[in-house]
DNA sequence: CGGAAAGGATCTAGATCCTTTCCGGTGCGCTAGT
């Protein structure tokens, strides 16, 4: 059997329909995936072509793409690039609450007819059982999940639907699946393959070194030097910057102060009112704020290539997120800088954030809420009081403890050989347990980025388990020699980079890398761990698995 | 968990210090009231 050539009909496809006049490194192989109806995931950096890896594959596969999206700013940017080209072979629509039901039924035809080939969509609207029928008797074949990150960083307790996209996709027939990413973890990617269900999926990973940003950390004893530091780096004049916050009010007042100071500052938050939040993401976006001092509400859809720097004022909440923030820096390729100034009071907000565990009490009135037969979110509310939030929360627990089901018609079940109400709360205490040590870990990661002696880039990349084989030369630890002499001091570890280890209390794992004296192993059950390795050693921690 | 702001006590009448209280990110979609 001839092994089909798909280069020239991709590039072909690119050209003609997108005007791009070649491809991109990182770009191929996931689209031949694709083609061959393969499930895929891609961790590809924001501006390296991410979209096209669906696009043009959807061009030569039958029936339409569904185009799974978590911001409805970001679908309005793709739709309107692709409809820019005229051609209804990449014509995009949407459904969402942006339109009249008139306008989403017109966008429904349209695709039905032929007309247009995309359809870009929230988890929110396929969770309406008549709008994923709908979507169904479009007979799409190919599901793309952009900034599919979200499922693990949105899904457990701030958007559920994305926990429930795998249940989706399987009802609108099971085309083929790709999730597109910028940042993922080893633990997110299983996270992600595992809630989606990809079925033996192609994983692509590329680019996650970024040669033209110098990275430097600082550790500021107290908020004088933290403002110092960033002056220093505003003085130096480049424009337009990022500076990063962790809260709202702190955005606010850092702005107002370094407008004060003579630095042109704006300020960017989720609590603004929708059209000041779009003007000020425009003004940033045409060059007219020189400095955005933003909460992580500034962020995907950002694709702006002249960035100079971006700086952090507060310690992020773990290097998954502190790489796709800093990424945003330097896309043109031109010398970016990106300055993390951290104070070890930072994690008390993060801490914060990561939230209390589930009330044993709430979690078992709703167990026994289930078992008295179907039900609806509506309904459960209303029976025990808990809130909208906290009751999406519990019901992701306690689909994990095998406690509840949804159904069609969006009835929640406990199906057959539930656990009892008791057993159930015990399971699902401990999943959220399993889901909080993972969630620790990453912050412990990101501290551990903080104080690191090592080649910056050799640290974070060994987070998302890729190797560089010498230090990076673009970090304050390359120049000021200090990388150099851990490497140097670095003994042979007593594992192998990338093998599996097994831990008597924590299961198996895996080694990501050395650094001086200490360990850094991704367990399956609680996430990064740290570990001495004359310890290691000396009291036979871990054995080869 | 820690920071900011407000409240209370102090020593001496407006500032200073201590304690208490409150607050903190990310967005979809829907509905009620202009």
């Amino acid at each position: 059997m001839r092994l089909p050539i798909y280069g020239p009909r991709l590039r072909k496809v690119a050209r003609t329909h997108f005007g791009w006049p070649s491809l991109r490194p990182g770009q191929f192989k996931p689209m031949r995936a694709v083609l061959r109806r393969k499930d895929a995931l891609v961790v590809l950096p924001t501006g390296a072509g991410k979209s096209a890896i669906y696009q043009i594959p959807a061009v030569l596969l039958p029936g339409p793409t569904v185009v799974v999206s978590p911001l409805l700013a970001l679908q309005q940017d793709q739709i309107a690039a692709l409809n820019e080209r005229n051609d209804p072979k990449v014509r995009a629509v949407r459904v969402s609450s942006a339109e009249t039901p008139r306008e989403q039924q017109a966008a429904i035809e349209e695709i039905r007819a032929g007309r247009a080939e995309f359809l870009f969509i929230t988890p929110e609207q396929l969770a309406n059982p008549e709008r994923l029928a709908e979507v169904k008797s479009l007979k799409p074949g190919l599901v793309a999940i952009d900034e599919a990150h979200c499922i693990s960083a949105w899904g457990p307790d701030f958007r559920p639907d994305f926990l429930a996209l795998g249940d989706m996709i399987k009802e609108l027939g099971r085309p083929p699946v790709l999730a597109l990413t910028a940042t993922a973890s080893p633990p997110v990617r299983e996270d992600i393959i595992a809630r989606l269900r990809l079925r033996n999926p192609e994983i692509h990973v590329s680019g996650l070194d970024r040669p033209n940003l110098f990275v430097e950390v600082t550790h500021c004893p107290d908020e004088a030097y933290r403002w110092r530091r960033l002056t220093t780096l505003l003085d130096e004049g480049q424009r337009p910057g990022i500076v990063y916050v962790a809260t709202r009010r702190a955005a606010e007042e850092l702005a107002a102060k370094l407008t004060e100071a003579g630095y042109s500052a704006e300020y960017y938050h989720g609590g603004m009112a929708a059209g000041l939040r779009e003007q000020r993401h425009e003004d940033f976006t045409e060059d007219r704020v020189e400095i955005m001092v933003a909460t992580s509400a500034f962020g995907m859809g950002i694709d702006k290539p002249n960035i100079r720097w971006v700086a952090h004022m507060a310690l992020p909440d773990s290097p998954d997120s502190y790489f796709q923030e800093i990424g945003r820096a330097g896309r043109d390729g031109e010398p970016g800088r990106v300055l993390l100034l951290w104070r070890a009071e930072d994690e008390a907000i993060q801490r914060f954030f990561n939230g209390g565990g589930p009330d044993p009490d709430e979690l078992r009135e709703l167990a026994k809420a289930l078992h008295k037969g179907p039900t609806t979110k509506t309904a459960l509310q209303k029976a025990t009081g808990i809130g909208q939030r906290r009751l999406g929360q519990y019901l992701a627990l306690l689909e994990q403890a095998g406690a509840v089901r949804t159904e069609k018609g969006n009835k929640l079940v406990a199906p057959p050989g539930a656990p009892l109400p008791a057993a159930a709360v015990k399971a699902a205490v401990a999943e959220h347990e399993r889901q909080q040590a993972v969630i620790k870990s990453r912050t412990d990661m990101m501290r551990g980025f903080a104080e690191s002696r090592q080649c910056r880039t050799e640290t974070l990349l060994a987070y998302f388990g890729e190797e560089i084989r010498r230090n990076c030369g673009h970090c304050d630890n390359c120049a000021d020699g200090s990388a150099e002499a851990v490497s140097a001091a670095e003994a042979e570890g007593p594992f192998p980079v990338h093998s599996q280890v097994r831990h008597g209390e924590w299961g198996t794992g895996m080694v990501m890398g050395y650094e001086e004296e200490k360990m850094t192993v991704l367990f399956d059950s609680v996430g990064y761990k740290t570990l001495s390795v004359p310890v290691v050693v000396e009291q036979q921690l871990l054995t080869a698995a």
